[in-house]
DNA sequence: GCCGTTTTCGGCCCGACTGTTTTCAGTCG
């Protein structure tokens, strides 16, 4: 079956969104068509399934901003890999005029423009003609437009895309610290996509207040933010905003804003927006406006919420909602009912159940990690080194294993109920879907990983029958790496999640979530859909040393975006529960 | 194009910044 995810799907209609508005199109056409692709991106369902199988219109109309024309395009994306549509809009101008739009400061207008005047519809053409001079007797284009232009062209060349949020929060917390150091900023919130915990962030937003943020003041303080350390360029600077890149090509937005009003700032900045459109919907019906000031009666523009959050969301009868939730994903909904979920937090968590040892390719020993994780006050870990498949870590073979699970048990001894220390391994799928240990071994152990993440590059119909054996087989607990992120770089590696977590759910193995910052190992889309099949997942670190031991704070913000309570994570659980917890031993 | 305690037509979120305008259009978030 043709194969084709929900993202691509969801691209073609944005690109079409993209076409009618340099088209000049209706603009609530257009925002139909945007609207229709968000859903679409965040559904959790394998939409072309859907929309290959039947009743597939009346599934579709189900789905928030898809109607009529919408869906009939769905099924035609899924059946045929093109949209008819989108391909007659496009073939009016040159395939890559849709890049252009990617440039900053460049929207439909002024690309519709530069295609009229000069089919322009590149951006190598647009960078020829700008040094020719050839932009300048054009409209509304100056010295300044065409010298942004260039530049921005060069910085899209040099950088373009998103940033992993460690990245973006390592910036946010040097920035907050040298933010601080000016007289009059007492208080440095970052906003945004990091806010809400994404796992990546196209830009940075930190909003600014304390007394010389002030509107009679903030202009001069702006000036001061504009020259800190650190900045490459300054993109933009008003009075109460400062835009700047760093030299990785991270955009910042610094704002500026009174005590006052900085609640409402701050869930104006924080987003997403579609939980803000959503939003000020809901306040337009009560009477209310919505803005990044204030909550305020239509009626005589009083003042309702602006110093708080809590303010704002309270006299919008909904309880405060966790910024992880902000995705319009039904969070209005819960808030309105006094439901919304009691959302897993880092301290939840009571141990950790993958981490290897110098017995293959850790740092530390047995005794050391169980010593970190005491420290860190844990209940219990598991020691899950490589089996012999993975041959460069020195993998352990049937007998070493025994031996291993035989130094786990003295040391846990000697750990003298200062933490428990289990015996596990974390265990290759070979090509047939067996597992590369002998059952008389693995049953020696508490846990077993068996992880996907050995696989080599299958088409993705056997690589799906070859995991769904292995967690078949009854002594695999955990499945290990569920979306095979050590190979994910070797393109194609692909299996359908879908029926991999379903069968994990039906069987009681539960999915792993890797919780460091360059591991997350479901996206925040696939722990969603993890939930809602049922399953029990299990947050670790995959600790080659004992610094990576409990680093999981990224991994926890994925869960709560997932909207995950402690009961739905197995190692937030006593260790008696958890192990009863875990799939039954045969 | 979507949607409906404003239901089958008539709405659809909002303000700052920029560059080029002497009153505003376009872009962005």
């Amino acid at each position: 079956m043709l194969r084709m995810d929900n993202k691509t799907i969801s691209n073609l209609l944005e690109e079409t969104a993209s076409l009618l508005e340099i088209g000049g199109g209706d603009s609530f056409r257009i925002r139909s068509y945007r609207r229709g692709a968000e859903s679409i991106e965040q559904a959790t369902s394998q939409l072309t399934e859907i929309a290959t199988g039947e009743d597939a219109v009346k599934k579709l109309l189900e789905i928030p901003g898809i109607g009529k024309a919408m869906a009939a395009h769905v099924v035609e994306i899924a059946s045929t890999g093109r949209l008819g549509f989108r391909d007659e809009l496009l073939a009016k101008y040159t395939p890559s005029i849709l890049e252009l739009l990617k440039l900053p400061g460049m929207g439909p207008k002024t690309v519709a423009l530069l295609w009229d005047a000069q089919e322009i519809g590149d951006i190598d053409a647009l960078e020829a003609a700008a040094k020719a001079g050839k932009l300048d007797d054009l409209p509304r284009f100056g010295k300044k437009l065409v010298e942004k232009i260039l530049k921005g062209i060069e910085d899209y060349r040099r950088h373009s895309g998103r940033f992993r949020i460690d990245v973006v929060d390592n910036a946010a917390t040097e920035l907050t610290r040298a933010l601080l150091k000016i007289p009059g900023i007492d208080t440095v919130t970052p906003a945004g996509s990091l806010r809400r915990g994404r796992e990546t962030a196209g830009d940075l937003d930190l909003l600014v207040t304390g007394p010389s943020c002030e509107e009679s003041l903030s202009a001069a303080t702006a000036e001061k933010v504009a020259d800190l350390d650190g900045i490459a360029s300054i993109m933009a600077q008003g009075n109460n905003k400062v835009s700047f890149l760093l030299q990785n090509g991270l955009q910042v937005d610094v704002r500026l804003l009174p005590r006052s009003s900085y609640g409402a700032a701050l869930q104006y900045f924080t987003g997403s927006k579609t939980h803000n459109v959503a939003l000020r919907q809901r306040a337009l019906k009560s009477g209310y406006t919505l803005n990044e000031y204030a909550l305020a009666r239509v009626a005589d523009n009083s003042i309702v919420g602006a110093a708080t959050e809590l303010e704002i969301y309270s006299a919008l009868g909904l309880d405060w909602i966790p910024p992880e939730l902000r995705e319009n994903l039904g969070e209005l909904d819960a808030a309105e009912q006094r439901k919304l979920p009691k959302l897993i937090e880092q301290k939840d968590v009571r141990g950790d159940l993958h981490m290897h040892t110098t017995a293959t390719d850790g740092h530390n020993t047995i005794r050391e990690m169980a010593e970190a994780a005491a420290e860190r006050g844990y209940e219990y870990i598991a020691i899950t080194d490589h089996s012999k498949n993975l041959a460069m870590t020195n993998g352990l073979d049937d007998r070493s294993a025994i031996n291993h699970v035989h130094h786990i048990r003295q040391v846990d001894k000697e750990m003298a109920g200062r933490i428990r220390v289990l015996a596990g391994i974390e265990v290759d799928i070979l090509s047939d879907g067996s597992l590369d240990l002998s059952d008389s071994v693995l049953a020696e152990m508490e846990i077993v990983i068996s992880s996907v993440h050995t696989l080599f590059n299958q088409p993705a119909e056997e690589m799906t029958a070859r995991i769904l054996r292995a967690i078949e087989n009854p002594h695999t607990r955990i499945l290990g790496h569920p979306t095979g992120r050590l190979l994910l770089r070797r393109e194609p590696f692909s299996f359908d999640l879908e029926a991999v977590l379903q069968k994990c759910a039906e069987l009681g193995v539960a999915v792993e979530h890797n919780a460091t910052p360059e591991r997350l190992d479901l996206r925040d889309r696939d722990l969603r859909l993890a939930h809602e099949l049922g399953c029990k997942i299990v947050i670790d670190t995959d600790a080659h040393q004992t610094t990576s031991l409990g680093n999981i704070r990224f991994g926890i913000l994925q869960m709560r975006r997932a909207w995950l309570t402690p009961s739905n994570v197995l190692n937030t659980l006593p260790l008696k529960k958890l192990l009863t917890s875990l799939r039954p031993k045969r």
